[in-house]
DNA sequence: GTAATTAGATTACACTTGTAATCCAATTAC
DNA sequence: GTAATTGGATTACAAGTGTAATCTAATTAC
């Protein structure tokens, strides 16, 4: 009974963040936020909300106007995009992930101070298997 | 004068994994080494692998039979493609990907301990700007 | 040396994605 | 209360993808 999350496509992605900071949302709202960032036409952003609504990603309260809402977790989604894409790039290692990145990008110290804290606080955690 | 890479598809990653390990090999030695995890037809090799040059990110010595292989540095494709995921799921943000990923996964110390390092040798980089 | 297999080129075909336009009913602006 | 704008549904349409099949010439297997 694995639930089977839908591949969200970049665009739509960037939909689903704007309903993930806040949400329900009526389609005139979404537009007004994404808008600006896109320049795309509303027409399109209503494509891409439907889209999300057949592919269950988003909810509808059929109020009217039409609210909108995720149906699924943020978190859940970040998951699952990140284990296809490593599988995909790193074959799954998230190891060969940092150990490419870092090799290109110099960190702020601040920046692998707050890494390094992550990892201990990791280092501490019950698998809980 | 960026060098813009194309896009590759899920499906054509794979094809390029192999090409990346060894190069240049023929479209029968591609095709032995990826049906066996894949479960590909020939066929749909052979397509991947013209969409590859067609794009160019694959080159072909014509001899008989052709050989193929890579025009673009696997390493480059990996940042490239950990660019756009990280833009659209992480909002560009590496340590976001960290603690998302290391909330959900319990590493071992080992693998702590390469990570940690890996922030290290980053601390004393020069970042060449 | 004929039959079967393969390589490469061409074609196929449905699904997804980006990017809308059209149509119609409802809402809003005056 | 009529005109302009919006929302939602339907339709569009080309490029990209997954997944091949067909055709033709070459190669290989006997």
């Amino acid at each position: 009974m694995e639930k089977n999350i839908p591949r969200i496509s970049d665009a739509e992605w960037q939909v689903m963040k704007v309903l993930w900071q806040k949400s329900p949302l009526t389609a005139a709202e979404i537009i007004e936020k994404i808008i600006p960032e896109t320049k795309w036409s509303r027409k399109t952003v209503h494509t891409l909300i439907r889209r999300l609504v057949q592919k269950k990603v988003l909810g509808v309260k059929k109020y009217n106007p039409y609210m909108y809402f995720p149906l699924l977790e943020e978190k859940l989604c970040m998951k699952e995009e990140t284990k296809t894409f490593l599988e995909k790039v790193y074959n799954g290692s998230l190891q060969l992930l940092m150990a490419n990145f870092l090799k290109n990008e110099k960190l702020s110290k601040q920046e692998i101070k707050v890494l390094k804290e992550l990892l201990d606080e990791n280092k501490d955690k019950d698998d809980g298997k």
